[in-house]
DNA sequence: CATTTTTACCACGTCTGTCGTACTACGTCT
DNA sequence: AGACGTAGTACGACAGACGTGGTAAAAATG
């Protein structure tokens, strides 16, 4: 079963600002890490992840610079994102709304469903 | 902190249908039943939750019928809602892509957020 | 017994995030 | 030359959640 955006939305741009904690990056590179890390079980949508960027810059969680491949011949140009005070506080909010989502939610999924 | 509707967004449906699992209920009565569950920590809005009824009855996860309040002077009247076999079989795959849902999110936060 | 609160439901329109479609354009590999 | 990977953007549609505002009966309150 693939998991949908739907499910995750309003947490994609948490998704997206902890790729961002670690290092600057670019859309290309965010989605290939965040695919990485979990095992290709959630694939960001490129509208998604570029309409994110919009949104997280317009609101100030991140910014936006003009960069240079670093090695060469390894692509063209690129929009890289930094994570901004304001966008690590946001990011720290949205990990404690979803601590909180995980618990409520807990009282409504019964682990093994089919016993139902 | 509250949590946002905008987080359980496609969840509401599964909240619903989990009240639904050990009986028939109402609109108002499953809301308190929600609130209950959850300590008052998710209050599901109205708007939402009859919307939520008109969307899964066309669905055909659940079945409405009028009825009256069971002990006398308990109300006025009431759009009972039943779960169906389909809704059933939706709500387990429901749990299933949270359960999914979980270990995707789990990569994306910190436990301690404090300590970025 | 008049007023307020609780119970119970619904219509309508708006907002927002996601997504489908479609497109540009350069680099690399075969 | 053509396919594939890299990198990004425009535009519009859709669906779920929600705000506003309403009806109406029953129960509780002073």
């Amino acid at each position: 079963m693939a998991i949908s955006s739907d499910v995750i939305r309003g947490y994609n741009d948490t998704i997206i600002l902890y790729v961002l904690l670690n290092s600057d990056s670019y859309g290309y590179e965010i989605s290939k890490e965040i695919r990485r890390l979990t095992d290709d079980k959630y694939v960001i949508k490129e509208t998604t992840l570029y309409s994110a960027f919009t949104r997280m810059e317009r609101n100030g969680y991140i910014e936006s610079f003009e960069a240079e491949p670093e090695a060469e011949g390894t692509g063209k140009r690129r929009t890289y994102y930094r994570i901004t005070d304001a966008g690590r506080a946001y990011y720290r909010e949205k990990c404690e709304e979803w601590l909180l989502t995980k618990d409520v939610m807990a009282h409504f999924i019964l682990d093994d469903p089919m016993k139902q």
